[in-house]
DNA sequence: TCTGGGGTCCTAGGACCC
DNA sequence: TCTGGGGTCCTAGGACCC
């Protein structure tokens, strides 16, 4: 018996849970997210997507293509209690549940035969138990594996059920077309597109050594699995280690220095606190600027002593800065955390020798830091005057 | 059209080591 | 006299996804 995977994807999700809410916006164009310049939406209702209106699209836009829309500030914590209560239905369903984001999640069902002797029913008594227990609708997509799934549940929506069978999988990417294959987005289509490949049909003509040579390894390859239906291995590795990161972007553009600099330090408190939450300890501090023209750059620094407190962040991102600087407004900002790992796994040497007691001096210390913040920002208020 | 914010993974070049 | 090969770490930039 082959393997069957789920694939689970909510519909318009936060447009879903604030219509949920409130229920006059049902039947209206809804849109998530901020009207005005440098706002995106992140995402709308069906009606909206008739106007042309998508996910990432500038709010100045979408109000042109849909004046009357009705816009809301996204709550995540509201998503996010919602997701909670679909994905506990999800997970105990079947046992290889896994969630890759707020609005969807994988189940495995292989060799659950005896259970679920029919996966579209299974499907359908999914969608049915998630409608009445929490009034969302969800699309699902039923395959051989992951990325068939992925792609199924996208095939038909809102409130979709796409089965593909075994031995379909070419025949139903052939169906969804080139540019909509997950991993495959606007440059890859356009540097195939100019090689004169533009369908899967003619993706398939080329061997994996060629593809190899064309577009690197390790696109090469996926390129090659992915047009013959064939997983790459999505969401089959987890990640050893992770980044923590938080930016803004300013209208307009900032100019002063002491802004900048307050920004900053408000960004590295931000971020090193979630790190130290969660009891991690990052390796690199990575700087993001992005200028008026949208000339994006980065600096990272990896330094020796290691990062232990939001001030170490704090002095990092500030050097990097000065590296850097162009001395024009800035767009964007932005603070990473990068090579974050658990507190244990860097354990080896003295740093750690008696962890309770360092951790505690950690946060002790971050907590004073954040009164010192305070007094910076008012320091450099009175500075100005 | 004028381009958010939070992430992951890949590439290519240089440093450094054996 | 023009100079190996492999592994690992670091860096900057880019593609992609939700």
């Amino acid at each position: 018996m082959g393997s069957v995977f789920f694939h689970i994807d909510l519909d318009a999700f936060f447009a879903a849970v604030e219509i949920l809410d409130h229920p006059e916006y049902k039947g209206k164009p809804l849109i998530i997210g901020t009207p005005g310049p440098r706002h995106v939406a992140s995402t709308c209702s069906y009606e909206a997507r008739k106007y042309g209106v998508h996910s990432a699209m500038p709010m100045t836009t979408a109000l042109r293509l849909c004046p009357d829309a009705i816009c809301v500030r996204g709550r995540m914590e509201r998503y996010s209690e919602k997701s909670h209560e679909v994905m506990s239905i999800i997970e105990s369903f079947a046992p290889g549940f896994l969630q890759v984001s707020v609005d969807e999640a994988f189940l495995e069902l292989t060799g659950m035969e005896r259970i679920y002797p029919l996966p579209g029913k299974a499907a359908r008594m999914l969608k049915q138990e998630i409608l009445e227990r929490t009034g969302l609708t969800v699309s699902i997509g039923v395959a051989s594996s992951r990325f068939i799934a992925k792609l199924a549940s996208d095939f038909k929506k809102p409130d979709g059920l796409t089965i593909v069978p075994p031995g379909k999988e070419e025949a139903f990417v052939d169906r969804v077309g080139l540019g909509k294959l997950w991993g495959i987005g606007g440059s890859t289509l356009s540097m195939l597109r100019r090689r004169g490949i533009a369908s899967t049909v003619q993706l398939r003509q080329y061997g994996k050594e060629e593809l190899m040579r064309m577009f690197g390894e390790k696109s090469g390859e996926y390129l090659y699995d992915v047009a013959r239906g064939i997983d790459p291995g999505i969401y089959a590795k987890d990640a050893k280690s992770r980044s923590i990161s938080t930016e803004r972007t300013f209208f307009p553009d900032l100019v002063d220095m002491d802004a900048i600099e307050t920004y900053l330090l408000e960004m590295s408190e931000e971020v090193m606190f979630r790190a130290l939450e969660e009891k991690k300890v990052p390796r690199t501090v990575s700087l993001k600027l992005r200028y008026g023209d949208f000339t994006t750059v980065t600096v990272q620094d990896t330094p020796r002593h290691g990062i232990y407190s939001s001030s170490d962040v704090f002095s990092i991102s500030k050097s990097l800065l000065s590296s850097k600087y162009r001395g024009e407004g800035i767009r964007l900002l932005g603070i990473a955390l990068q090579g974050v790992y658990d507190g244990e796994d860097i354990a080896q040497g003295e740093f750690f020798m008696d962890k309770e007691k360092k951790e505690r001096e950690l946060e002790k210390a971050i907590l004073s830091l954040g009164k010192k913040g305070q007094k910076l920002v008012r320091a450099r208020n009175l500075e100005k005057r």
